[in-house]
DNA sequence: TTGTAGGCGTTATCAG
DNA sequence: CTGATAACGCCTACAA
């Protein structure tokens, strides 16, 4: 691998100058010199070492990213959108998966500092450690954290009201007749830092019904949660008319337990999902479910990141998207 | 952030002793320096500089991961797989989606060159330049090619034999007896490049049928294409009572044109998918598809990559996973 | 057992 | 307009 100092000499200037011409800056640098240069890099495969050029400046152009599961379709999704903002503007992307655990969250943060990140984005965990959080806080890195309200210290917050959404889901389903629900998804976790299932609760409340503890479920946020805490609903004495999600896995998970009971969606049991990833609008039953566009939230929410990393925001910044109650066949009218 | 100078200051020792200890190279180093040592470091939360590291020493833990869209499951999958392998041996992953563009793909194999990656992977594009693996081959960074077999100086590949895939998948419905079947996915490359549209081919070859050339269509691997393509396919003269789809995401998109159209699969139409993504079985109906577990496929193919990184594997190596037929319920026996 | 010093590849300051 | 040269933070012989 050619270095600067290589091409330099090629060139036969100082690396200095070398420097000038490779970062695009041509003052004070002569046309010969300048096409010297450029020729002799070309000639060379000169490329430069980002290595070398962020430990003196202090900037990377990395950014990490922290997703509780890339599999899942919303994250995806927002990676996606994040993804291509980041790499229009010159930046990087290192895909952390904290797979919900917070020792290896606090794990890639470690790693993130350490390489100098630019900037981070963390998205939603129930339960975490704040140690990570404090230590971004600590070293002045830019970071944003999405739907996490834990995270108060954070230079930017995009919050997607969860709460909101999961009671129009609810709602919805008790304007259509419906009074025994179930809840599947998520942690139990206190001071109602699970925000679909407190959405859950809300909206039960202001119609004076409690849930029964039988019909509410925990779990991590993919299908086989769904697929299994539907069958153990299923199972159980306890009856209900319909199921509260909290995402789109869960709600395909619970349909496919609910059909091998013989039973249809939404004949015998309606049910919501949330995040509307994109084959909810695919699968049979179409899903009715709470829209979260993860795609173009990635790109604001770098966009805002950028922001702070260039110094051009100084102030706290709050940002809020709010949750859109999509209606399509998976919840039926049961009337009164 | 403190540097190793300032912790040997506080330690009373050399930056030598320091950066030892830190390593956790203990010998010649006694009890009571080294417990100064961590003392000092935990006191100024020392945090080591990977890029001062990745310079000096010439190994940065940094991987590329190059997909063309993450937001496939497919993908999302291997990057999982991937991610976990990687984190696990203390790597991380550059993110790098292409979008199934070339020049995105140079481009960031030029980054990943700039940032002293250890390696890199690369996964199937069906037209590229060759620019990026030659550089990548001229640099000696190892890297691995997924289903891409016009990387022939890949230090690892990993073929799928996708032309296998898509002949069981097309000979399954010319079993059912299907003959008019259509094709949807994937780019028209020369060289049968793109594998499983050349599987379909040579299966239907191998009944002496030829496919009506208004029975094929080519598109991005996504459900959109699926869609559109579908539907242009139902608003034609031609007649089919098949698809073969180049993926899953294709086959779903699919399945909703013809369903809007009053059909309904498999009864009138048949039809395949490939990859067999999670969803493909919550999915009704169930998706007849072609197996590949690209989970478990990114944990092997890091494996690897990180036996070329670390110079066990020195011999160019070649490994296939064999693509499965897995039988659902999306194609229908018509008989003779 | 411990310390010194050179170098990894850049950038940036400051003379010439 | 151009060229030395000192950092950036770390590792690693080589000395002491």
């Amino acid at each position: 691998m050619a270095t600067i100092k290589e091409v330099s000499r090629l060139a036969n200037v100082s690396t200095a100058s070398v420097s000038k011409v490779i970062n695009g800056d041509y003052s004070g640098v002569s046309e010969a010199t300048k096409e010297r240069i450029l020729w002799a890099a070309k000639e060379l495969k000169y490329r430069p070492n980002r290595l070398a050029r962020g430990l003196v400046k202090s900037r990377t152009t990395i950014a990490g990213l922290l997703v509780p599961d890339i599999s899942n379709p919303y994250f995806a999704e927002l990676a996606k959108g994040l993804e291509e903002e980041a790499e229009q503007n010159g930046y990087n992307l290192i895909l952390c998966n904290t797979a919900d655990n917070p020792k290896k969250e606090r794990k890639y943060i470690h790693m993130l500092v350490e390489y100098n990140a630019d900037g981070v984005v963390l998205c939603g965990m129930e339960s975490y450690d704040k140690t990570g959080v404090e230590m971004l806080t600590e070293r002045e890195i830019p970071f944003v954290s999405i739907d996490r309200d834990a995270d108060v210290s954070a230079p930017v917050s995009f919050y997607s009201n969860s709460m909101l959404g999961a009671m129009l889901a609810t709602e919805r389903l008790m304007a259509c007749g419906h009074r025994e629900i179930a809840f599947i998804g998520g942690e139990k976790v206190p001071e109602g830092r699970n925000k679909r299932y407190a959405g859950f609760l809300a909206a039960m409340a202001s119609r004076n019904l409690s849930p029964d503890d039988n019909l509410i479920r925990f779990g991590p946020y993919n299908t086989q949660t769904g697929y299994e805490r539907a069958t153990e609903l299923l199972r159980g004495s306890k009856k209900f008319t319909a199921i509260v999600c909290a995402n789109d896995l869960i709600a395909l998970g619970a349909v496919k337990a609910i059909r091998e009971k013989g039973l249809d969606v939404p004949k015998d049991i309606s049910l919501t999902g949330y995040d509307d990833i994109l084959l909810s609008s695919l699968f049979e039953p179409k899903l009715t479910t709470i829209r979260q566009d993860s795609y173009t939230l990635g790109r604001e929410v770098f966009k805002e990141l950028l922001g702070v990393i260039l110094g051009e925001r100084k102030e706290k910044i709050v940002r809020t998207f709010e949750p859109e109650l999509v209606l399509r066949e998976s919840v039926r009218n049961i009337g009164q």
